[in-house]
DNA sequence: TTGTAAGCGTTATCAG
DNA sequence: CTGATAACGCTTACAA
């Protein structure tokens, strides 16, 4: 079933079939009733390769994220796509993993299949080494791009990030504050959002006078909670876990009840994103709502208005806010 | 930059452009070293939605989940994916919500694009009344759907199920074996997998002689745990919570600690799935790992086959493990 | 081994 | 308001 087999049918041209299928040009009410009759009873959809084809655009997104089981992840995967739908967009969704040949791998297949734009979530898409993004900048040439909490400055690439070094800072504050002196920084990846939290972490330190220090944690869930016990026990001196996630955050938390130290009293922790895990462990983890939703409603917004070559600003950075829960003092 | 540009910069037609990038039919080496030189120097790719209107396929698979945020549905998306991938394939994720009419509405969408074929996640998309499912039966009729942790009856429709049944009855046999006399069932959603979970719950409630009843907490962590306390506070009976999955399990445990129960003496509490939530709360969940790498690629292979019209059974069933942690009695 | 040409199902221009 | 028809960029008989 085609075009031609409908116009056949409702006795006008293909072209007035088209008309009436895209509410374009002028067809009489009567003409368009009797078409969309006809669609109706054969309940014709029109082929959407052709149609890509003649529109040079399926109306489709890439979605490119490192690992879509990841909380973070996900949650962005769960807010775009129903945005996306709702402007009739699909969304194909690619899994690269942290490997970086992949990663270009993946954009260069998306870019291939002729999508309209791409959203990377995440910061692990963006290297210090400017020649290793340069592909995202080529990309960007020929279609607008959005880094979801990632940064790179280029024609057309839109860049909406959460303020991670102010949320950092105010985590730190908090548990600096509450009278910790040894606080120590926990991450996993040294990725834009990582290093930006970093950055807050040291800013609250020297504002408070204190020395932090860092602490890399990889691997999954098991590895990190001995990684940490290792670093509970070759010292007591540490009085605070300031962690990049709240997976880190609650495998420190674990650690620390392994190790016998109490979390808040000797030991205080902090989380980040506020995701269901901070509400998982106990004490409750004090995190920072780093508001996803709000983040893909931006970027969805910068695409949208990019493809209508409307004018947005290539960096849009917010805040979110401080969720403080029982693994800080009071 | 198309197929004729490339043709006439190698002096050749464009069918013997085509026969290179396909690796049909025969070319001398010669040219083809030729038309690939050109080709690399270009760097030219074929447009998608021509090659797509030529094969009618453009080789996708429609992934429909009911949310993409859902852990369980989250891990499946990351398992399926680069599966797909390497098989040349691209998934277009659609997130309904738990509305039924979204389900079908977007299940038609993905149809209209002209995927290769269907994967459901979860057995949310399966109604009791089958007339709800018809438009499952349906869509089946034109492509492969595979039902992942869903069961519907139907021609090319491809279920592949965890044992929910028996991961039930044996989380359930485990804490009667450590002593409980008065079980409670929870659970959020009526689908199909909660229903086996329920069933394999009361067998195994007969079995050992005791009544188990059940009880539904609806909406999200906080609510799941309010009504959980309710549950706790209004009969002190019970001695065991079984729930559906690994969240509201953790909601249990929280709420019983709040109303001073101790786990696992005086409640045992048993999640499912053995998610990251079950190791993040303390003490750490006895769960049910259902192997969802394995459900994914079973499911991909059942697609994969039948898409090259070779035979694989319409029902798979297969078991997981049971994870005995700390929140059950030793 | 290569080339010619038909066909895939739309959209959009241009004439009526 | 409607209809012919070119164009989109590819694959694939069929011919040479």
């Amino acid at each position: 079933m085609n075009i031609y087999d409908i116009s056949k049918q409702s006795g006008v041209s293909i072209a007035t079939v088209s008309r009436v299928l895209n509410n374009s040009g002028y067809v009489s009410e009567k003409t368009r009733a009797k078409v969309l009759k006809v669609i109706e009873q054969n309940n014709y959809s029109p082929n959407a390769f052709a149609r890509g084809m003649a529109n040079s655009t399926m109306s489709t997104i890439g979605i490119l994220c490192s690992d879509a089981g990841d909380l973070y992840q996900a949650q962005c995967i769960h807010f775009l796509e129903p945005l996306l739908k709702k402007k009739e967009f699909a969304a194909i969704v690619s899994c690269t993993g942290y490997d970086e040949k992949n990663q270009e791998n993946d954009l260069q297949l998306l870019l291939e299949r002729n999508v309209d734009a791409l959203i990377l979530i995440g910061s692990h898409f963006i290297s210090e080494n400017p020649k290793k993004n340069e592909y995202i900048v080529k990309a960007a040439q020929r279609i607008p791009v959005c880094l979801l909490n990632g940064f790179l400055d280029a024609e057309n690439v839109f860049c909406v990030l959460h303020d991670d070094e102010e949320a950092a800072r105010k985590l730190t504050d908090l548990v600096l504050e509450r009278g910790s002196r040894a606080p120590v920084f926990l991450f996993r990846h040294d990725s834009g959002s990582t290093q930006r939290k970093r950055q807050g972490f040291l800013d609250a330190c020297a504002r408070h006078g204190v020395t932090g220090i860092e602490k890399r944690v990889g691997g999954d869930f098991e590895e990190i909670g001995r990684a940490l016990l290792d670093l509970l026990q070759e010292e007591g001196a540490y009085d605070a876990l300031v962690a990049c996630d709240d997976e880190i955050a609650v495998a420190a938390l674990k650690s620390c009840q392994k190790a016998g130290i109490s979390v808040p009293d000797e030991m205080q922790v902090t989380g980040f994103n506020a995701s269901v895990l901070s509400r998982a462990c106990s004490p409750e983890l004090t995190s920072y709502d780093n508001r996803l939703a709000f983040m893909c409603e931006a970027g969805m917004n910068a695409i949208m208005l990019a493809l209508h070559h409307e004018d947005y600003p290539l960096k849009t950075t917010y805040n979110g806010k401080l969720v403080e829960r029982d693994s800080t003092r009071k």
